[in-house]
RNA sequence: GGGCCGAUAGCUCAGUCAGGGAGAGCGACGGCCUCUUAAGCCGUCGGUCGGGGGUUCAAAUCCCCCUCGGCCCGCCA
């Protein structure tokens, strides 16, 4: 069989999107070639189902790098079953809600059921399913990744799987071997289709006859476990057609290779271990076709984690992008996928400048050994899209949240050019554009409530001082009204002012961010005032407003 | 119980597939900027490469055993 943890690893590639597509040519596929992912819709799409659209993306992007046509396919496998209630929901907006925010009594009269025939909990889409493959649509789009969305509920009604799924019944005998070969439980009465039932709707497993003529299986709707639980069936007994149900995900899998024509499909680990063996034999032995190239990614924990819609650790795209540019989300899905990592907001700064470093590699702008340089070259253009000629102005993350402290546009301005993060001579777009990072480092910092998150008092603080502190401020107000210093001079200033008038250094400073951001420190306080306006540091100083 | 992936500096990670110099960023520490004050620059320190054994002239890298984190071997993805 085909390891799918050695696919991308075998030769010597930077970037591992590229090794996936060595291993996609070498088998010649016709155009366009697809490439797949897909989920099930049964929550709140969260940055782990990223994976199976961002690392298909780039293993699209490799295939095109190398003139082939590709088409990504991202099946949403919204015939399952809804098992169980999650503990958080979404409506459209990724507003993220408690189980107890909808009628979760109606919801949970539904388990049992296909997502697509569960009712919308929101309301506002034709199904539970339609609701959360609404969410997974919007989130590669948020992303800039083009997907063909292809509903496995559509795949039967329309009859697009009539195929598959008669031939899997008509050869069960060979489906149950092979099965019987990777899982204990399938027995000699085990057949390979689960029915709806038309009384209660539930999916049953209890299939006691096939009448392949027809196209019908006669079935019996009885329980069925789910986890702990268990989804009781109504015993009616009745018959469906081949429509009217669905096939184990065992064998939906390469049931969906088959009528989709897939080429390469990465995966979670999860699947490594388990439905990708059988599902490669199921393709070779039942559909008598080569199963496409896999590709395993590990999974991402969330501040130590396990990501899980059900049991609510969750953070979605929409909540990722409030504080991250895209290039930098895509540019997470670059880093090796064999590799557990743990995504932190709280330390988010440091994926950024990680990516601000990616980037002047490929610029040139700074030394890198081959292989980095390598992976730059080949990776930064799929992140970006179309790299500029020069290499875009980034203010680094942190001092962007710093930036953050003002919501005043010039004050920014200067303060960025001040600090050198900005020419002088910058035109208004790379102004915009540089500027663009700041108020997300901004949502940054109060999200995480770090040391960044301070704002510019608007009003006055109600702070008292000394004699001497108070006489120190008086005369640096008159030095700022007299000289209008830059921000050395100033810096510079607040010293001598403190020896002149015997005043302790750090007592002076932190009057200062007492009257300007109250808290007791801060940023140099010298480049914090000088390009302010001069007139309101005055008053500030002197406590007059 | 059987199997798979991972573990490299305080932190985040690259390097492991094809054996030969242990690396980056951040942090810490020191220095520069008339200046202890969260931004800039220069420098320094910092690692039994999870542990043990083996192969080899040579092992982070190959083999075996073990520990820990996660996953699979039921369902679901």
């Amino acid at each position: 069989m085909t390891d799918p943890y050695e696919v991308g690893t075998g030769t010597r590639r930077a970037f591992w999107a590229d090794a996936v597509a060595d291993e996609v040519l070498a088998r010649d596929p016709t155009d366009p070639v697809v490439v797949k992912g897909g989920v099930s819709p049964s929550g709140v799409p969260h940055l782990g189902h990223v994976n199976e659209v961002m690392r298909g993306h780039y293993v699209a992007e490799a295939l095109r790098d190398r003139g082939r046509e590709v088409r990504q396919v991202f099946t949403t496998d919204d015939r399952d079953r809804l098992r169980a209630l999650p503990r958080t929901l979404a409506d459209l907006e990724w507003n993220v809600v408690g189980l107890e925010a909808v009628d979760a009594g109606a919801l949970g009269r539904n388990l049992g059921r296909p997502y697509t025939d569960v009712p919308d909990p929101f309301g506002c889409c034709d199904s539970y399913g339609a609701h959360f493959t609404a969410l997974l649509e919007r989130t590669a789009d948020a992303l800039d990744v083009p997907i063909d969305v292809v509903s496995t509920t559509d795949l039967y009604d329309s009859g697009q799987f009539d195929a598959q799924v008669h031939h899997v019944l008509e050869h069960r005998e060979r489906v149950r071997a092979v099965l019987a070969r990777f899982q204990d439980t399938v027995d000699d009465d085990y057949v390979p289709f689960f029915a709806r039932c038309e009384v209660c709707g539930h999916l049953t497993e209890t299939i006691t006859d096939v009448d392949l003529e027809a196209g019908t299986v006669a079935y019996v709707c009885e329980d069925v476990a789910a986890g702990e639980d268990v989804i009781e069936g109504c015993g009616h007994a009745g018959t469906a057609t081949l429509r009217e149900g669905k096939l184990p995900w065992r064998l939906e899998w390469p049931a969906q290779w088959a009528a989709l024509g897939v080429d390469v499909e990465p995966f979670g680990k999860d699947h490594a271990e388990g439905s990708w063996p059988s599902g490669e034999t199921i393709a070779r032995e039942v559909f008598d076709r080569a199963p496409p190239v896999p590709m395993v990614y590990e999974w991402f924990t969330l501040a130590g984690e396990a990501l899980s819609s059900s049991s609510g650790t969750v953070i979605t795209v929409d909540e990722v992008l409030e504080f991250l540019e895209v290039a930098v989300v895509r540019y997470f899905f670059t880093k090796n996928p064999s590799k557990q990592r743990d995504f932190d907001v709280d330390s988010i700064d440091r994926l950024v400048e990680e990516f601000d470093r990616f980037e002047a590699v490929y610029y040139g702008d700074r030394e890198a050994d081959e292989m980095a340089a390598e992976r730059a070259d080949r990776a930064y253009p799929m992140v970006v899209g179309e790299p500029a000629d020069d290499r875009p102005v980034r203010i680094p993350y942190a001092f962007a949240a710093v930036l953050g402290m003002t919501d005043n546009r010039e004050l920014r301005v200067e303060m960025a050019r001040r600090s050198g993060h900005i020419s002088p001579d910058a035109d208004e777009a790379t102004l915009d554009a540089a500027l663009e990072r700041v108020p997300r480092a901004r949502a940054w910092a109060e999200r995480t409530d770090n040391e960044f998150n301070y704002r510019l008092a608007e009003a006055r603080p109600d702070v008292a001082f000394d004699a001497a502190t108070a006489a120190a401020l008086e005369a640096l107000a008159d030095f700022v009204e007299r000289a209008d210093p830059d921000a050395e001079t100033l810096q510079g200033e607040i010293y001598e002012t403190a020896k002149r008038h015997d005043v302790p250094v750090g007592d002076l400073f932190e009057a200062g961010y007492r009257l300007f951001l109250e808290e007791t420190e801060g940023p140099r306080l010298g480049p914090f005032l000088a390009p302010m306006d001069t007139e309101f540091v005055v008053r500030r100083l002197r406590r007059a407003g």
